[in-house]
DNA sequence: GAGTAGTATGTTATATCATAACACGTCAAG
DNA sequence: CTTGACGTGTTATGATATAACATACTACTC
């Protein structure tokens, strides 16, 4: 077996197939961002949006890195790259990004993460390891429809719901307390 | 029928019975405060924690307010009466009363909110009117419960988990789009 | 009631996250 | 080939949050 680039791929625990979600499962990021990117290209133009380079780079960045990433780090990189060097050039990118679903903002991060399953219309609940960082997005339809109930009660009528949830991931279950 | 002090309170919507969440409903603030006190001295006493002028002050703010507020906000009025006029005088107050689970943090509005129901064990849902801004705690039980169910298919273990919903209040849906 | 360990409050300074406002460049439509 | 919309870059500033240190209070011990 090849040497995965990846360290979070060294845990042997990755090769378990239990492990459903794609994002904690062991797999190809090369081919999941192109396909993730391919999608971008269609979504963006179907609302007749432009995914220009900045912002097609910072997406990339952020399927590449399969976790939440602050504005700041991503704007590290822009400007490693050669893009501009200012706060509003990532966050208009990630504004851009999250305005059209493609990019989430984790608000308890104050970070962002690529969606994984872009033009769903999803209620996404986030699963944020609190040991490795990794963030998974999970279908939150259940959630979201108790939640709802729960309101209604109150007369209270939802428009957005926003699950975060910190734990461990089944890697880091195994070795941590 | 004396008028209300709160402009919140002058639409009839809070005549109606059927808002059953306390937050909603027309209500005594100065009743509720004073219960919350009550019990908040009795949780800092059973935790060993003291509840001392600052911390004791900021939770009656939050507790009139009704609503979430911003760490300089509270910084404002404290520092309006008396006490330290620095930021770490607002956020130390806050995090004391968020370990004791006085008061929760709002992560989508980065702001602050009393617990209406604190001492409880529970996983609250706060429900953020976007229009009058009032923050109501709804149980979240049921929507935990199916988070965790979805989160353990993916071998995640849920620790905390923070539901945030936007939309309208019983009161503000009356009369906004 | 003097000593002292732990806790609380206040300060200064700085880190981190986010946006307003404006200048310039690109490109398609007329 | 102009014009208007959009995109990218800048400077400057605003908003949120914490580190590090000094002083003071509290509770406990002797």
């Amino acid at each position: 077996m090849p040497t995965d680039p990846n360290p979070a791929f060294a845990n042997p625990a990755f090769a378990n197939p239990a492990f459903a979600n794609p994002a904690f499962a062991r797999h190809d990021h090369s081919h999941c961002s192109h396909d993730a990117l391919a999608r971008a290209e269609a979504i963006s133009a179907a609302r007749g949006a432009r995914l220009t380079p900045v912002r097609r780079r910072v997406l990339e960045l952020l399927l590449e890195a399969h976790r939440a990433m602050g504005a700041y780090e991503v704007l590290e990189r822009l400007a490693a790259e050669g893009f501009g060097k200012q706060p509003p050039v990532a966050y208009r990118a990630l504004e851009f990004l999250v305005d059209l679903g493609l990019v989430h903002r984790i608000n308890r991060l104050n970070a962002f993460a690529a969606c994984m399953d872009p033009g769903q219309s999803h209620t996404p609940a986030f699963l944020i390891c609190r040991t490795c960082h990794l963030v998974a997005e999970t279908p939150a339809a259940r959630p979201r429809a108790a939640l709802d109930a729960s309101a209604a009660e109150t007369g209270f009528v939802v428009e957005f719901a926003s699950f975060e949830a910190v734990g461990l991931c089944p890697t880091c279950a195994v070795t941590t307390p």
